[in-house]
DNA sequence: GTCTATAAGGCGATAGAC
DNA sequence: GTCTATCGCCTTATAGAC
């Protein structure tokens, strides 16, 4: 689940204390108006400071958003992995998608300012910050790719299947999911369970 | 499949071609680089204009870009529509979803500026312009909630789908397309009939 | 660590010449 | 219809006082 990790307050310094407010109030900025569209001034003010004294902890923007950008897969990786390790070893591979469904929509719905800057504004971003970004992402996509593969090996999924369109296509739903969830009629879990169940067994009436 | 209609270029005035091509780049701009990463001066250099003189055309930024959200929803929608009624009358469901993911990709991925900005920025505009795009985006929506309840009324969806979550669950899975797609390998129809066929008939190998 | 002050340039938008 | 010129404001970033 990852809470933050506890730091004590000092009277000498508490600068990773207000790092840390910092970086979620940029985040949960970015997330919601844009990185072109937050200046670093509304940043300052919801931290009570001023615009410059950001640089004390930030050598630019830039280097602020790459940092959100980060912990944001970082943190969709990290829930994911916790879902889906409890599960029974050789776990079905439905059970698999399902728990990791839970975790992605987990990190992006519920403690998401990281996690859903990092969806959002992906696209609008210098080319060097992309492909910094691209390795983590990666590497978080490598999960899902090797849980597809085993599947596939191991005959729960049909064969004939294009994985890697698969992947891309149920990743781009639950990160989608972010632009029309809203909490209430249905929790995260449920939506989880929901949407894996749309592509794991159809929505056809095999009945008929 | 809408070309543009074809304008005669008059000595007298040529000012429907000159918005137009504003228009066009302001689409292309708005789409790869967003509405707050894209200053008013590259849109005018890139039809060999001054900044200033784009006012002759439009009253401010914001009208631009809802003129570009607006026909980018319109593109989409018309081309669905397109794809759907060549389709011979009581087709079954899954050709009519097939049809209008393809219409709907087609749109997006093949003459996608106007369209691809109104996904891409949707989230980050003002609240005024916000609410007019939902009621075009909702009378779109609307097509797909009538194909969904018509398959689910004559019994070729199987009941207990929450029509409304598969609804928002394609549809994000198609609008993310964007986001991974490149032509070469697959064709905008066969990544549809694809995407299409996960959701209908799932992935799972119902023969173990 | 945060402040004030300011540099240096970019922004959307307007006025008036041509 | 497009230009030049400019207004007034906002932007990221830096320097030095406290």
């Amino acid at each position: 689940m990852e809470g933050r990790p506890i730091r004590k307050k000092t009277s000498l310094t508490d600068s990773k204390n207000t790092r840390q407010d910092i970086l979620d109030i940029a985040a949960k900025l970015f997330s919601q108006r844009g990185y072109n569209g937050t200046p670093l001034r509304d940043i300052a003010d919801a931290v009570n400071m001023k615009a410059g004294s950001l640089y004390y902890h930030f050598d630019s923007k830039e280097q602020m958003v790459l940092e959100v950008f980060t912990l944001g897969i970082e943190s969709i990786h990290n829930t994911v992995l916790e879902r889906v390790k409890v599960l029974a070893k050789n776990s079905p591979t439905r059970s698999i998608l399902v728990a990791a469904a839970t975790g992605h929509l987990e990190a992006l719905l519920e403690k998401g300012d990281y996690s859903s800057t990092s969806i959002r504004n992906f696209g609008q971003m210098p080319e060097p910050i992309k492909s910094k970004v691209m390795v983590i992402r990666d590497k978080y996509e490598s999960l899902w790719r090797d849980w597809l593969s085993e599947g596939l090996r191991n005959g729960e999924i049909k064969e004939g299947i294009d994985l890697s369109i698969f992947r891309l296509t149920v990743l781009g739903a639950l990160n989608r999911t972010l632009e029309w969830y809203r909490p209430g009629k249905h929790s995260v879990e449920q939506i989880a369970e929901m949407q894996i169940g749309f592509f794991w067994d159809g929505i056809a009436n095999k009945k008929v």
